[in-house]
DNA sequence: GTCTATAACTGGATAGAC
DNA sequence: GTCTATCCAGTTATAGAC
């Protein structure tokens, strides 16, 4: 229904990945019929079948249309980070290279791309979707910014990277989620959907989290 | 099916619930329907609605079970931690309260626990649950922990305190979330399963992060 | 308390007209 | 390419027998 003249000239295409990302985002996967997605694109019941097959591949196609866009500004920006700096990169600036597309142009501005982190924290945090998608998704291009980090950190085992670049994972998709529960508990203090702090406190965060182990050995728990 | 004679002795409500909450850990709300609850729990279909009531009441039974135990155990933890060092506990020491309800006794045992933490992890990613039901169920305690925080680095702001709070719930749930996809980027040098390993790594960061606040202003982005 | 049977409905998918 | 009409499997929930 609606939305006659106006959406019914740019391309359908767009229309149903866009509706099926921001209803995937809000609902999962499962909570999500083809009937509302088409309804919020403003084309018929059919189409999204038509255009992109059964509901698990217009599911992928959603995941690959922006990931392949993430994935190439992460990799220009590690490279401009790793080139600025002779070869080996502070471990901040990499976190900054990792961060800093999620944060340019279009990104803070469009619903679209938040929907679409939204629905990456929905895909990173689920036993059913995380190990496949993330890793065939994203996992080719996180290897290259855990190989950055270990040059910046020769001296810590990859073990504790990975372990480190697994809670920054956490703490970014988390963000993602726009679920207003900082919010909430921060009695407005914190406004999870102010991207910009939200990095700049990550970034802090993270940072110190990794150097902390540059730091040799393990500690067994004093108290 | 089946389990016709062992299964039927022991008490069907919390059957009820240990296969709601595997299933809806690992499917989500939506992906999971009465009929495989009961029959992952050896119950007619029409026990759930009986017990529970309609499908939104179970899944909050479920959550609220083990929410009380958890909540209960961690505020005894920071009982102890504060009565411990006369009033202002080490950041390190606050975390170790809130991680290590997690590690004791049945929780690493029970494939339950499992469940349940997988599904928190599930709750919190989630826009459409995550505000309202974690709030709801772990909230309070929270507050207490911040409380904590805020007294163990009384130079830091509330805000980024309440920050690092976020980051530190985010890599906790994404750890609970098992989805395997850390074991394969890290060819199998970690193992997100071994929690004991997780919850070391995890004081460490998390610390270091926090910590990172006492050292005043915000930098501008070098680089 | 438990189970059978069924009501009432919603889901993905598509055949075939336009 | 698009839309209508429909198929039919599977859904929650419950009434009523046991």
């Amino acid at each position: 229904m609606s939305l006659p003249q106006e959406e019914s000239r740019i391309d359908r295409r767009t229309a149903i990945l866009d509706a099926a990302e921001e209803q995937f985002a809000a609902y999962g996967y499962d909570g999500v019929t083809l009937r509302a997605i088409a309804k919020k694109a403003g084309v018929d019941l059919a189409l999204p079948n038509y255009y992109f097959g059964p509901k698990r591949d217009l599911f992928d196609a959603v995941l690959m249309r922006r990931a392949e866009i993430l994935n190439a500004a992460r990799l220009a920006q590690l490279d401009e980070c790793i080139a600025s700096s002779n070869g080996t990169p502070s471990v901040e600036n990499i976190i900054r290279a990792f961060l800093r597309p999620l944060l340019t142009g279009e990104h803070v501005s469009e619903q679209g791309w938040k929907n679409y982190y939204a629905l990456i924290a929905y895909v990173n945090n689920s036993p059913e979707w995380g190990g496949r998608l993330m890793t065939q998704f994203f996992d080719p291009v996180i290897q290259k910014f855990i190989d950055a980090l270990r040059l910046a950190m020769p001296e810590v085992e990859a073990r504790d990277i990975y372990w480190a670049y697994h809670f920054l994972s956490g703490a970014l998709t988390l963000t993602f989620a726009q679920t207003g529960r900082l919010d909430t508990l921060s009695g407005g203090l914190c406004r999870s959907d102010d991207l910009t702090d939200a990095f700049e406190h990550m970034v802090r965060f993270t940072t110190a989290g990794f150097e902390t182990f540059r730091s040799g050995q393990k500690k067994r728990r004093p108290r």
